[in-house]
DNA sequence: GTTTAAACAGGAATGATTCTTATTTAGAGT
DNA sequence: ACTCTAAATAAGAATCATTCCTGTTTAAAC
């Protein structure tokens, strides 16, 4: 559970004005777990905020991006997800539910570090390596299929 | 260098009819590099067929992808991108370029396969897996930006 | 050649996202 | 606390990739 405080810190450590819009997109990402859509995060925000722009939130969205306090996930679907863990990790995907999950694997990272070193690739610098691992969950975690 | 009778038999051969529009299409992904867009493919088929329906191609292409003779790679830009390359390769991203470059390598594959074996992820049967490797071609393949 | 389900062209509709503009506000300076 | 101003927001129009709809055409089975 995620305090105010903190999330107020965040923004501010940024360098970006501590508005409570910028609050309520950042609550919500860390609240709705499953990688939210904007969508989502409009729905979740307007309960108690009715009146958000979506613009706003999207423009928020973009805004935190930016600054590293959130991370895009590209789907297959049309809509952006969004990911409010910082550290590195990959995700699972599911292919019969739309639930995309988290996957932390420091010996994997350590695995594919070691590999692309030994292994440079022609022409190419590397920066940073995402595995999507698609599959299924055994107990599907969402209902939208 | 692809002939238009393979186009045509592997058209057929999943048991489509083979239409001129579904033979341009491919041949279009096939020929233009870089992972094109609809809108890239829709330009080049323009070229000498002026009268291809948008709607067409991207119907072709859901068809295409759904037979598996084209697969889709997202990015994190709006636009789709498709892919004519079927045996098992990752991707690598330039940051800079819009480049997307197929990276094929036996020996990573084993590597993964070997550590998914011996790591069971709780709860979720792995069924892929692609690597998104992004970084920084060091002569630029592209000029879009 | 006939037949017909499937595929197509053209254009309207959709839906996520971006843009525009007038208004509001966070926070720096007083 | 009060003022000021650049930055942020609300509202809604605009955009752009993609999908949908409808009447016409066509691949390929017979």
């Amino acid at each position: 559970m995620i305090e105010a405080i903190e999330i107020r810190n965040k923004i501010s450590e940024k360098g970006l004005k501590v508005t409570p819009q910028r609050m309520r997109v950042l609550e919500a990402v860390y609240k709705l777990d499953n990688h939210p859509t904007a969508e989502k995060i409009i729905e979740y925000i307007r309960k108690t905020d009715p009146n958000v722009g979506s613009g706003t939130v999207y423009k928020v969205l973009e805004t935190l991006v930016e600054k590293n306090l959130l991370n895009k996930v590209k789907t297959e679907k049309d809509a952006m997800r969004y990911d409010g863990t910082l550290e590195n990790h990959h995700h699972l995907y599911c292919v019969e539910c739309d639930y995309i999950e988290d996957f932390v694997n420091e010996k994997l990272d350590k695995l594919l570090k070691d590999f692309f070193e030994e292994n440079q690739i022609n022409n190419f610098i590397v920066d940073d390596i995402k595995l999507n691992i698609s599959g299924n969950f055994i107990i599907h975690k969402n209902k939208n299929h």
